[in-house]
RNA sequence: GGGGUGUUAGCUCAGCUGGGAGAGCAUCUGCCUUACAAGCAGGGGGUCAUAGGUUCGAGCCCUAUACGCCCCACCA
């Protein structure tokens, strides 16, 4: 055994303790027949980012889980890996190209992609690195990434599978367009926005009606240019007799019709609705049921082009203003109107998104939605919280087809190519020679990339070898627990089921653990933005990760969100610190020649704890079987602190301080025996102060990472001592606030007489005598059936089936003892009325469970024993007081 | 517009299937007691948002209201 150093440094603990742990090849996992297999699949962090306080938290409590399966003997793998995120990247390529200078297409697509590999070589790595710091225990032997030839494999599979049944097509539709990433999203990643506005309202002049106008109301006056038709409600009487008729578009020269449509509101805005097919997704819809023109009017950067008009080249916004003011002065504009509505932004990068149409790839979700929501009902698939379920259905009802495309290099590119002759389309892994319908040898492969989320829908199986039926994917799946923000499950949860029950027949995993965002001090988001996120490297660095953890995982219910506070990561520090010192206390007193045996024999205290530990082995695996971290934590905290330090510890000492007590062996193998116990049952959350000091405390052992979890165990539940110990720690207690109220100095020791009339407990009192006597601050303890020897003036304290005193003739004044006792007997009254209560109630004795109501009984009776010596002692003191 | 969720001590939050209101921080009092002042002992502080209902019994279940937050959504 060594000795630890005198204060907690984690710091100086962490990063030895973690390279020990990669030396020794603790977190890989390999196929084992002889062992149960337990796997998570870490979701993939970006390349391009950094650790932030959501990958911290996602990462701690999928390592504790990891931890916690392995050390009750799972063959337990984390498969680790990052993702190549597609937009987010290429957008920080392009960045970083333009600082020097170079355009994207300059360096055409091959040349792009090697910048991109070089990227992703020098900042790969970089949040890999960071979660070493944290203590995840991942087999980073297996790191995978999207883009590595395994996982394009698997993405190339299931793109052809899905073509050749008919779930992946191409069309023309409207999709969302990013004017500045240049490509086009799916519906997943606009977020919509309140922004204020107006309405402008603009009169068409009706064609052949001289001075009658329709008016119509719109948020995006410039896209009249594309207007092809006015739609007003069937029903609406004021415009039925126009249905059929002409308009004329102001600005243009065209002449567009007025149809019916229910999609038009009567009662909104004016009743009429200007459609503009090309460029909105409800008039696309309208134009297709009336087989209107599609008149594009706007370019790729969202600039202007319609035939050849006057404001060709201009940006919208700009485009806007010129064309209201144009109406005015045509006397056209009927007023305008301040109106906040919500505007589709592109996640990434806060562009208004533009409706345009434009040729995409799609996935058909409706038939693969279905196994998606049934995996619910038939129990395959949980969120835990299980709120988080109507989230993921709510998605899969409403959810549309996938637009998967990108106009992006960087990705997965899509395996189909074009015959230039025909127009062949040929889905394929490798180039064909030539079309299989014409014979042309001129083909050429599509020019778009894969939506990033493509490739980590397949992420849990793809990592493990899939399409090929490896030793790993038979093993290790399908994987257990998924652990991610509330924030993604339609991003990638619900992708990776309905892929996965696509691709290989069942769930990805059973269990999803949802956890929620962490915000700063004030409740606001973690943003660059403003400025105000924390990083967690500076808190490990400042605190240590263990501390980092802690506070990650305390203090909040699961799914919900939680705010960052310092002073909390200082509590998590303090308690790391605890188990330190508690540990440092032991190991100084264990003989380092001695070795300790299991005792034959017990001491109360040591059943007390003993058993108390046991019970708390048992809570804390049930409330990890149930995925509940934090209760978990706070049991191992409290009794910890409380139980083992606070108590256990000081009771013991007087027999450490005796070299000669022969019980003093007895308490060290308890000691030492309980703290195991303790680290074990802490590892998985504060994983490095908990190895430095197994290591340290135990001479022959490994490490406490490949050790045992503690199994609850009958024969360590030592119910009546417990019991009796809990009576002894009460009367210390009630001593403790005696010596309290009559402001008796601590270092004043007092003689206590113990009265009672109950033979156990008064045998239960003799058995720890030597510990109460230095908790209670005693100088003798003395224990009598009745009182008798005691003076009149003693102060007094009462616990079932017995009474304290403590004679302080000079000390106390006895009128503050009445009020101190009258206080007392008031509070026994009050309990004794509620009791009462209950009981005369005759609905309750009929319809209460039995057990509830006997230790109602049994309550009621303590209760008027305490009152009946509170009673006679204040009528004692009040006999002395009077005379 | 639809859905979700929250309102508990001064602050931030727990409170598991209904059975005597808890923690951390803050605050007050007394202690440098030979593991720990990153500590020890003790105290104060809550009509569990409001109003009804179910129940022997409600912080917890039901209904409504107020305020808040989140997500989804094609009202131009």
């Amino acid at each position: 055994m060594k000795e630890l150093q005198k204060t907690y440094n984690p710091a100086e603990i962490e990063e030895r303790v973690y390279e020990e742990w990669l030396k020794k090849n603790y977190f890989h996992a390999d196929v084992n027949p002889n062992k149960k297999p337990f796997t998570i699949v870490m979701p993939p962090p970006n390349i391009t980012g950094q650790l932030h306080m959501g990958h911290a938290l996602d990462n701690t409590l999928q390592d504790i889980l990891i931890r916690y399966k392995r050390m009750q003997g799972y063959e337990a793998l984390w498969q680790p890996g990052t993702d190549h995120a597609a937009i987010a990247t290429e957008v920080k390529v392009i960045d970083k190209l333009r600082k020097e200078g170079i355009d994207k297409h300059d360096l055409g697509r091959e040349g792009f992609l090697k910048k991109a590999w070089e990227w992703r070589e020098e900042y790969g790595s970089k949040i890999i690195n960071q979660l070493h710091k944290l203590g995840s225990s991942a087999d980073w032997e297996r790191e995978r990434f999207t883009l590595d030839e395994g996982c394009s494999n698997a993405v190339q599979e299931v793109f052809i599978r899905l073509y050749n049944k008919g779930y992946i097509y191409k069309g023309n539709r409207i999709i969302n367009w990013c004017p500045v990433c240049h490509t086009s999203i799916s519906d997943a990643e606009v977020e919509h926005k309140d922004q204020d506005s107006f309405f402008w309202h603009i009169n068409y002049p009706v064609v052949g009606e001289e001075g009658r106008f329709l008016e119509i109301a719109t948020t995006r006056p410039e896209t009249m240019l594309g207007d092809s038709a006015i739609a007003v409600n069937p029903e609406d009487e004021r415009y039925k007799d126009l249905i059929g008729k002409y308009v004329h578009l102001p600005l243009t020269d065209r002449d567009i019709p007025v149809i019916a449509d229910e999609h038009a509101d009567m009662e909104f805005g004016t009743g009429c609705v200007k459609i503009t097919p090309a460029h909105d997704p409800n008039d696309f819809e309208v134009g297709l049921r009336h087989d209107l023109p599609q008149i594009h009017m706007l370019d790729d950067d969202a600039r202007i082009a319609y035939r050849d008009c006057k404001y060709n080249g201009m940006d919208r916004y700009e485009a806007r203003k010129a064309i209201v003011e144009e109406l005015k002065e045509l006397g056209l504009l009927v007023k305008v109107v301040p109106h906040t509505h919500a505007v589709g932004t592109h996640d990434r990068c806060g562009t208004t998104i533009e409706p345009m149409i434009k040729p995409q790839w799609f996935v058909k979700m409706d038939e693969m939605a279905k196994p998606a929501i049934e995996a619910i009902e038939k129990g395959e698939l949980r969120f835990v919280p299980e709120s988080f379920t109507k989230t993921y259905l709510h998605w899969l009802y409403n959810i549309k087809d996938w637009c998967i495309s990108r106009q992006l290099w960087w990705g997965h590119r899509i395996p189909a190519y074009y015959c230039s002759e025909c127009g062949e389309i040929v889905v394929s892994g490798t180039a064909p020679d030539k079309c299989p319908k014409c014979g042309c040898t001129a083909l050429k492969q599509d020019e778009d990339t894969l939506d990033t989320w493509f490739s980590s829908a397949l992420w849990p199986f793809s990592t493990l070898g899939w399409p090929e039926d490896t030793p790993e994917y038979k093993y290790f799946y399908p994987t257990d627990v998924l652990v991610t923000g509330y924030d993604i499950i339609f991003f990638w949860v619900i992708r990776m089921v309905f892929s996965a029950y696509e691709q290989t027949g069942g769930s990805p995993f059973h269990t999803v653990l949802i956890h929620g965002l962490v915000r700063d001090s004030l409740g606001r988001k973690m943003s660059k933005s403003l400025g105000n996120g924390i990083d967690p490297i500076e808190v490990i660095d400042k605190y240590g990760a263990d501390a980092l953890r802690m506070t990650l995982i305390t203090g909040n219910a699961p799914g919900n969100d939680m705010r960052f506070y310092w002073e909390r990561v200082e509590a998590s520090r303090n308690f790391a610190n605890k188990v330190w010192n508690a540990s440092r206390f032991i190991m100084m007193n264990l003989d380092e020649e001695k070795k300790l045996v299991k005792p034959a024999e017990f001491r109360p205290a040591d059943k007390w704890i003993i058993s108390r530990c046991n019970t708390v082995v048992k809570e804390v695996t049930d409330n990890l079987d149930k995925y509940e971290l934090g209760i978990a934590l706070s049991k191992i905290y409290d009794f910890i602190w409380e139980e083992f330090c606070d108590w256990y510890i000081e009771m013991v000492k007087p027999r450490l301080w005796n070299k000669e007590d022969p019980t003093r062996d007895t308490a060290l193998w308890t000691l030492k025996k309980v703290l195991n116990d303790a680290l074990k049952l802490l590892h998985p959350f504060m994983p490095f102060v908990t190895e430095e000091i197994y290591l340290n405390l135990n001479d022959d052992a490994e490490s406490i990472m490949i050790s045992d979890w503690p199994v609850y165990d009958p024969a360590a539940s030592f119910v009546k001592e417990e019991s009796e110990v809990e009576r002894v720690k009460d009367a210390v207690k009630q001593i403790r606030n005696l010596r309290t109220a009559m402001n008796v100095p601590p270092s004043r020791k007092a003689c206590v007489y113990i009265v009672s009339a109950d033979e156990a407990l008064a045998a239960c009192f003799e058995h720890c005598r030597d510990f109460f006597m230095s908790l209670a601050g005693a100088s003798d303890i003395i224990i009598q059936k009745e009182k008798c020897g005691i003076s009149e003036d003693a102060v007094s304290a009462v616990i079932p089936n017995a009474t304290l005193f403590i004679p302080l003739e000079d000390l106390v004044d006895i009128s503050k003892e009445i009020d101190r006792l009258e206080k007392e007997e008031a509070r026994l009254l009050g309990e004794i009325k509620r009791s009462n209560g209950m009981l005369g109630n005759e609905k309750f004795i009929s319809k209460a469970p039995e057990a509830k109501i006997l230790e109602e009984k049994e309550k009621l009776a303590r209760y008027e024993q305490m009152l009946a010596q509170v009673s006679e002692q204040l009528s004692n003191l009040k006999g002395k007081n009077n005379a």
